[in-house]
DNA sequence: CGGACCATTGATAATTGTCAAAATTCGTGG
DNA sequence: CCACGAATTTTGACAATTATCAATGGTCCG
């Protein structure tokens, strides 16, 4: 029986999008072509102007990827969870990583170098066709994101990202859906691309308004998920006077 | 002889990075697999939420890919030109398109069905490995522009689109690097997220500082690219005062 | 040459960033 | 479990930047 000893849940693979089309039998066959690898909270999967080398696929635990800028602060372009990909852009592209991805956590990962990979396409021609449909997939949601971060209402850009967060991390809970938020509100804020300090009063506004509630620094609770998603299509912003 | 009847080019499709490893007897295959489009100015090649049912390669013009925001202006996402394929993520990814892409010129394009394409991708299989290649340099692409876009001073994201422009559309004059600019004053300022005025202003510092120079609404010159690419690079922009 | 469209400039209002201080939260050790 | 210090966050006041509105000036094309 397949099973990930490392993050502990069966046939972790298979939820994978690139390889849930594969039987049992061809995973037992993937998992001899890859190496597990364990990252303490802190530590970089990737290193920004090193070559990848290979993909990696998280199994547990969240990690950020950002750049830093030249005047020493740090845009964070993605949150990476459970079965994300890392770098799987630099498969045939022989280029140095734009960015570092640092774990949040203590994160549990399967790895396959480029070469590993290739044969694991020559193999199974079908994951190629999954791999176009999945770079597809992730075209078009930085395309997604490219456009909420266009947007010029701060407040817009801020309920994008929770609205986000509520789909990735939301559980629901008895007031409302529960986020533990991946980043601090720094985090957050260079996310965003705006100061700690504007996203602050832009939350403590949220709050006032009822739309949600902040229970601690890593957590909070979505008590209006409508109009947050109401204010983040909009441009014009009908929640803010 | 391989010959582009619609845009006069021999081998067109040749100079596609998709079609690039291929030899003349296998593109004039592919040519039994494509149909010749044109486009007069103006005219709508990719529709906001129609999909796009294939891939369209630009072989001349140029075309803006854009959304409508709910208060009625566009944000621009793309400049295509020549050889910059069209709907490629939706290959395998059936989802209606996000954008509109209007030509801006008239455009001559070839059109693949997603059907047609697939074949071809049957037939030639080292094509799917360049497709994931080019897929992986837009996202790579992407995630570049996603940066410059949270730059958080409008002369660093200026000049990150001007240098961009060099590149893609710069030819050497005499007195510096012309470009014959593919948006007006206002779809600069869509594409870049900002007011029209503002935009304005900051061309208009750029040109007392000595760094371009207008010499139309469509036309300018630029005197100092590398002054340029530093302010780009730059968070902590060097050049205004 | 004229008219429509586009771009620039000026003045002002609104928004956001910055700096400093106060308040809260977090983790650790008692 | 509580207390304490460190780190993070929130808030306030002010400065800087950008958007908006309005008027002027240019450019393009018949």
């Amino acid at each position: 029986m397949l099973k990930c000893m490392e993050c502990g849940d069966e046939s972790c693979l298979k939820k994978v999008p690139l390889f849930s089309s594969l039987g049992d039998d061809e995973l037992e066959k993937l998992a001899h072509r890859m190496t597990f690898k364990n990252y303490d909270k802190g530590q970089d999967i990737l290193s920004q102007g090193k070559a990848p080398g290979g993909i990696t696929i998280i199994c547990r635990g969240r990690a950020k990827a950002y750049r830093l800028t030249a005047n020493g602060t740090e845009k964070i372009l993605y949150i990476f969870a459970r079965h994300d990909y890392i770098g799987e852009q630099y498969l045939f592209v022989n280029k140095a990583a734009a960015y570092t991805v640092t774990a949040l956590q203590n994160v549990s990962a399967a790895f396959f170098s480029t070469k590993q990979f290739r044969e694991i396409l020559n193999l199974y021609p079908a994951i190629s066709l999954r791999l176009i449909e999945e770079l597809g997939r992730r075209t078009i949601s930085l395309e997604n994101i490219l456009q909420t971060g266009g947007m010029r209402k701060t407040e817009a850009r801020i309920a994008a990202m929770l609205s986000d967060f509520v789909r990735k991390y939301g559980v629901f809970g008895k007031d409302g859906i529960e986020i533990s938020l991946p980043l601090s509100r720094e985090g957050m804020a260079n996310y965003l691309g705006m100061a700690r300090e504007t996203l602050s009063r832009k939350l403590s506004a949220f709050e006032k308004e009822g739309v949600i509630r902040s229970l601690s620094n890593k957590k909070i609770v979505i008590l209006r998920p409508d109009i947050l998603r109401k204010s983040a299509e909009d441009e014009t912003d009908a929640y803010s006077r």
